[in-house]
DNA sequence: CGACAGTCTGTGATTTTCCTGAGAAACACA
DNA sequence: TGTGTTTCTCAGGAAAATCACAGACTGTCG
């Protein structure tokens, strides 16, 4: 079930309406800090663990609909966690983070079950969007809740990752496709180039700040380009998306 | 949930309907009197603190709906602060005051989470914008209670920064548009300049005090402009704003 | 009716913010 | 390893916003 709040913003819920719950695992208290903040903010209720016997323990009582499992952790191994996991929550769908070097190694296999993973570091975009595939693919959530954005002739599709704007098919590069992602899904707001920047760049992104400008700069280019725009600046505030139409 | 209150001001109430609660930390005296003020105007019930382990004293006990936390505190940093005050209140919203220079500083994935921040030196309807933004999106006030000021024709929306007269879009620069909403957030009420000054322009501001006559000037051009006039001089006074149709 | 304080607004200097081209570095993939 | 793509820095320039200043205007009161 999905609900649209006043705000314009869609969020998923469980087939009785309560809010999913998330499980968070790492042993990097930034880390579970930066998560449970943005992952509450999606209107979901969070918990996190900083080691796999209090994962595993706090999954026996808080039955999350998705779990968030760092694969380096203190105590024991990525792969024991899960199996002791699997064994309290069997179906449960499980994001795993790793660092970008060890990816194909063990990863690769267990994706095949539904799960999915993000690299460190990651774009808390990235996370949240993942984990709506997961929570949403699980039947956790109602699976009509479907994976399009439309705002105006502009449609974005997170699964297959597909842009169109009035019917002709846009490509974009994944950090366009994010950007985009975000502001469509908060149409109609004005997003500061920090919220932009917190949001859709990985969380230990030390760059410039115009980094935003220049890629609403390559947005505008592919989406806008001879058409009525659609992406607005508001001097000293920040960017919006609306429909051209008004 | 919002009430109206007779002057016309529209108030954030907790869905019980008690007042919201909000916690002022900073070290400078003068600052968390001049925000005292402004945040009790508000009709907000407010408590101060003038470093970390007060604020994280405070809010055990007074259990506030939204922190306003400056990141220099004399006895530890803003974000040792920021984690205690997490550990006592998982949910609550927080508002960041930095100075313009270091905010490239670290400020890094605090707006995600759904909190925000000001560089100091702000104007206080900032900081009362921000605030309000904060606590109705994190659910501490009812949901419904939305982003439009209307006063007449005229309608102001927070969250997308468009303003628009008898259905017509008007484009209003930052300044003209805090005044502006100042104004509407108390129609039919006259407010002097000084207390316009004080509200919409940063505490710090040097200049000669006719900007307020200047920018009441812009925004007439704007929104009066062959209309009925809706802004209203009273002559040693101040200004008002109120439905043109009386 | 005249004078004065208070208010309005045109002009232009200064500052701030934003946009975008060019190219370097990092990356992806064959 | 080589090639094409993507990401990002840097810097110049354009545009917009802010504000000081000064002269015009207006309401009020003697």
């Amino acid at each position: 079930m999905t609900t649209t709040s006043p705000q314009g913003r869609t969020e998923l819920l469980r087939p009785d309406g309560s809010p999913v719950r998330v499980l968070v695992v790492d042993d990097e208290l930034s880390i579970t800090e930066l998560l449970s903040m943005a992952l509450r903010y999606e209107g979901w209720q969070i918990r996190s663990a900083g080691d796999g016997t209090g994962a595993v323990q706090t999954a026996r009582e808080f039955r999350p609909d998705a779990v968030v499992l760092d694969m380096m952790l203190p105590d024991m191994d990525g792969l024991a966690v899960l199996g002791r996991l699997r064994r309290e929550l069997p179906d449960v769908p499980v994001l795993f983070l790793t660092a970008k070097d060890a990816v194909e190694d063990r990863i690769a296999g267990l994706t095949a079950g539904g799960d999915d993973y993000v690299t460190k570091p990651f774009s808390l975009e990235e996370v949240v969007a993942r984990l709506r595939g997961l929570i949403r693919r699980s039947g956790a959530a109602d699976r009509r809740s479907d994976s399009v954005l439309v705002v105006g002739d502009l449609t974005l599709d997170e699964d297959s990752h597909e842009v169109s704007r009035a019917g002709e098919n846009i490509h974009l590069t994944a950090t366009e496709f994010e950007l985009l992602r975000f502001l469509m899904r908060n149409p109609r707001r004005v997003l500061s180039k920090a919220q932009i920047l917190d949001r859709v760049w990985s969380y230990d992104f030390g760059g410039q700040a115009n980094v935003v400008e220049l890629y609403i700069s390559y947005l505008r280019r592919k989406i806008d380009a001879g058409r009525e725009p659609m992406i607005h600046t508001r001097r000293g505030a920040g960017y919006l998306i609306k429909p051209a139409a008004s």
